[in-house]
DNA sequence: GTTAGAATAT
DNA sequence: CATATTCTAA
């Protein structure tokens, strides 16, 4: 019924998320010490639950407390991502300031949260290497997302597989999940069932290995490995998000609001890009470069949902090797 | 208090 | 590397 629509249209409408709220649509991964040396602030009145940091496990100090080993081989500690936040994104100085801080040590690494659009680019990441190499380390590779690490992969791999095969059992006529990529909406089940995995297309790779055979044939590969091209143009901006990244993260602990299905906006201005690795060097050719087996760079294709703006197609970074 | 998600352990 | 369990956050 119509009635019904406009239900739980109205409800959709109410939450949505302001535009403001989508802005900065990013992780919010930041380290308690960072944020309190800087100070930060989230204009999010309501900020009731604590920061997602759990302090760090300083023991009680044992009888003898032997002095604790800091785990100084952490390079880059700062699980960096994604913050368009204007408020504090000018700030180059993120990770030379703080006053002597030293951000990248004793900071245990807070918590990954996999937001859309990281799971896009791990479903990505996997679709492009195919059931046989999709192993967390090659993806996490793969994905050459800074702060990302082979536990984080797997986790999410893991949990990525069962969300397939619940999918499988589910599928009964007609590959709804195929349709996904396209229509997008299409066959959408309870918004409560999958959160992170239903928003994201299934490359369609992982679904029914095809009963009769084929084993491992590998599936073609729909996306093309694109030229590392500079893009000069935001180029600088996203250095300097990186920069910032890199150094040190900045975020608003302002929940990252799950958007469901991206419906279609006039605004329309939804997805950022998150942030990869600060690969200041040339791609190199892994080895070989007889053939690619990892591609040195991809674009991201973003919903095509988008017929009132013209939306621009963001070009991740190329892939810096571990 | 419950559920989901991520981290950790096996 | 995969799976199971556990802990934390929402």
């Amino acid at each position: 019924m119509r009635e019904d629509e406009s239900n739980w249209f109205s409800r959709w409408e109410e939450e949505l998320p302001s535009p403001e709220e989508l802005m900065p649509l990013s992780q919010t991964l930041i380290t308690p010490d960072l944020a309190l040396a800087f100070d930060i602030r989230n204009n999010n009145p309501n900020n009731p639950s604590s920061p997602q940091n759990q302090q760090p496990p300083q023991p009680p100090q044992p009888p003898h407390t032997p002095p604790p080993p800091p785990p100084s081989s952490l390079p880059p500690a700062t699980p960096t991502h994604p913050n368009s936040s204007a408020e504090f994104a000018d700030s180059a100085d993120l990770g030379s300031g703080a006053g002597g801080e030293e951000p990248a040590r004793t900071l245990k690494r807070p918590r990954l949260v996999w937001t859309p659009q990281l799971h896009k680019r791990f479903v990505d990441a996997v679709a492009h290497l195919g059931i046989k190499n999709a192993v967390p380390k090659t993806i996490m590779q793969l994905m050459s997302v800074d702060g990302l690490t082979r536990e984080n992969v797997a986790s999410h791999l893991q949990k990525y597989r069962l969300y397939l095969k619940r999918m499988q059992g589910l599928s009964g006529g007609g590959s709804g999940g195929g349709g996904g990529g396209g229509g997008g909406l299409a066959a959408s089940a309870d918004p409560a069932t999958d959160h992170l995995f239903a928003s994201s297309p299934v490359p369609a790779h992982f679904l029914h290995p095809h009963p009769g055979g084929r084993p491992n044939s590998e599936h073609f590969m729909p996306f093309v490995p694109v030229a590392l091209q500079q893009h000069h143009h935001q180029q600088q901006q996203q250095q300097q998000m990186a920069a910032a990244a890199a150094a040190a993260v900045a975020a608003h602990p302002q929940y990252h609001r799950q958007v469901g299905h991206f419906g279609s906006p006039p605004n329309g201005q939804f997805e950022h890009p998150f942030l990869a690795r600060q690969s200041s060097q040339p791609v190199h050719r892994m080895g070989a470069p007889l053939h690619n087996p990892v591609p040195g760079s991809y674009v991201e294709d973003l919903e095509s949902a988008n017929a009132t703006g013209g939306r621009k197609v963001l070009t991740l970074f190329p892939t810096g090797e571990d």
